[in-house]
DNA sequence: GATGAATGAGAATTCATTCAT
DNA sequence: CATGAATGAATTCTCATTCAT
């Protein structure tokens, strides 16, 4: 399909290695702590090559959200695809939410990254286009093969819980790195679940 | 009974004026993007006088959230202590957390509060004093009063549920300013107290 | 002879602690690295008495450079009225010389002190007062006691011999501090006995 | 042989303009007085370009130190190789004390610097490299050379004499800039040339 | 006289960004 | 594409000085 040349190769492989590096220094140090150099450093490249693929340090910082919230879309869709009837794909979406908790990465970032919209209200545009993202997925294609046909005050309700859950699973994250005993994965799964199922009440009746 | 001599009372001023600019300017602005010198005039001070009363930036960003959560505490203990049975108690319990949601701030400074946390392991000790405090509550003369006595296991869910409460409130406070409409706080006060329940099943038959 | 009130007495006090607590911390801390805090701290008051009894930082340090310099001179004048005859007053003067050394403070004092006025040529004129107060000494009243009649070019041989002692004395405290073995007090008195005598040849003819 | 790039070079360049401009400022100013911003100005750079040579204000002062003291040494080694009896080398010897006179900086530097050593104990390990490099040469491969096998007392003097002769030569150079007429460079020379043959006495017969 | 809260100019240092190589 | 020297705006913190008590 492809064929990229080694340049292309050498730009995707360091575009790759910067995102990665990205994540794992923002996630650590926060935006502002975080700093270009051990960003670029941790990628095994030097400051100037961050600027070859990126503006700036914030157009990193939305890159890496854009694309990973790209991967956590495109990684829901496929499993609900899997799905043949309403039930498992409840169950499926159950379990994607629920299993958030596995990565500890990715909701520190995202509560990092909504404390910088917060923040920076004109950048605005770009963040509710990455936002849509991941909202399209539960509204359109699959809102109703998911919880059926809705009145409208169901459909509000639907929605409400929706945007709900990952808020809810990234405080709950930021809250176990203190207390990874009590709050350990198992745990919030369970936590999660049980969540999960009283904003989702009657569509779930069967006992966990 | 506390007689204060004018010095004094510009002391207590200046420090109540600085722990106010210091959480408005600390919850807009985040731990890092936040200004001394701004947090400064916003009390009507200069830059100096936080100095004389908080050791450095750090110092007054810990100040302040000791100094909320004392608050808060305070408040639900005073809130307790005039319920006569374990209904009311948990009532009165229910609507603390529910009530959270009202106040736009802590939630958020909360948050900011413990990712700066993950990020300064060398202040671990303070930090385990402020939260210790808001647990505190939970745990010690009142929990018995509020969920009667558990065995094990219950008293073991009844924890994850108290820690996991506040973490919860936080993360739907920060995606309401996303979502100003959807999550009004008439909404969030009802799914809180949808998973308040949840958490707390078997304690609160009666619906609300 | 003096009567003195409470408050005058108690104004001597502060200001002959403030003078010592400077010395201590001038010469340990540098004039731009000395505190006025720390120094009203070290003599048992507070930052704001320093300003009653000094116009300022450089006032105090000018003031204490005064003063231990007139201490100087009047022990030196002192011991010089004891002596009855050339080879005394002379043996005397190179006593005070020598005995320079015991003194740990005062020449790295003297350093700070002509460094700090090298650097605030606007001063210069209350310099020279200071510096004119140790000279008069050498050259007024003793000058022929000390050295007879002198022809014109043994007058500035003499006066240039005179103008050394004391830097060289203080330079040799200062390389003491870094080799306390070898640049003992005892050695630093024969060495500087040594210098002396090559200074003033011919008139200490007795070898030591 | 060294083959060096254009940035290589700039970096040479624009360390050695540094280092020369913090010699002028660090001389004028002293150590706190100087600031950065105008060590940076006269050398042509921005302050930033000083962090990128120089780990702090600290960090340029030692290595200046470093630098300097380096110079001098290798000049005084290499003008005793240059000797082929022990009579030229004791000649030489004296000659690059006295002549030190002639350089108005780096004697202050060195005074500016042991007391900035003697505040700052933390560096000592530092310190006490460069002033070993200073006493290597003396003690190492010429002590033997300039003054022949000596006793134990002999040699206790010598070293005593040697330690002497740099903070002496400071001392009055410091001096010398508040009485320039009288300690003219002429002056200094012949009353160093006199301290060194009294320190280095039966070793050096002859009149200059 | 003495205190210490408040002021605010001043300085070191950091770090995103640029650009010549 | 990648490098890293250089820039310079921005920011925390210090500390001499003032002044109401």
């Amino acid at each position: 399909m492809e064929t990229l040349s080694k340049q292309q190769l050498r730009t995707r492989e360091t575009q790759a290695r910067l995102l990665d590096a990205a994540e794992e220094v923002f996630v650590r140090d926060g935006y502002e702590g975080a700093q270009l150099d051990e960003i670029a450093a941790t990628a095994g490249r030097s400051k100037g090559a961050v600027y070859t693929h990126f503006k700036s340090k914030e157009d990193l910082f939305l890159a890496l959200f854009e694309h990973r919230t790209r991967s956590y879309v495109d990684r829901l869709i496929h499993s609900l695809q899997k799905c043949s009837n309403r039930k498992e794909s409840l169950e499926a979406f159950r379990e994607f939410y629920v299993g958030l908790v596995h990565d500890r990465m990715w909701p520190i970032l995202t509560l990092e990254f909504k404390l910088f919209a917060l923040r920076h209200p004109e950048l605005k545009e770009r963040f509710r286009k990455a936002f849509e993202m991941s909202k399209t997925t539960n509204e359109n294609p699959s809102h109703e093969q998911l919880f059926g046909r809705l009145t409208a005050a169901e459909k509000r309700d639907n929605d409400l819980a929706l945007m709900s859950l990952g808020p809810i699973v990234s405080g709950l994250i930021l809250e176990s790195h203190f207390e990874p005993q009590t709050l350990s994965e198992k745990a919030l799964r369970r936590i999660l679940g049980l969540i999960f199922d009283a904003l989702f009440q009657g569509r779930r009746p069967a006992p966990q």
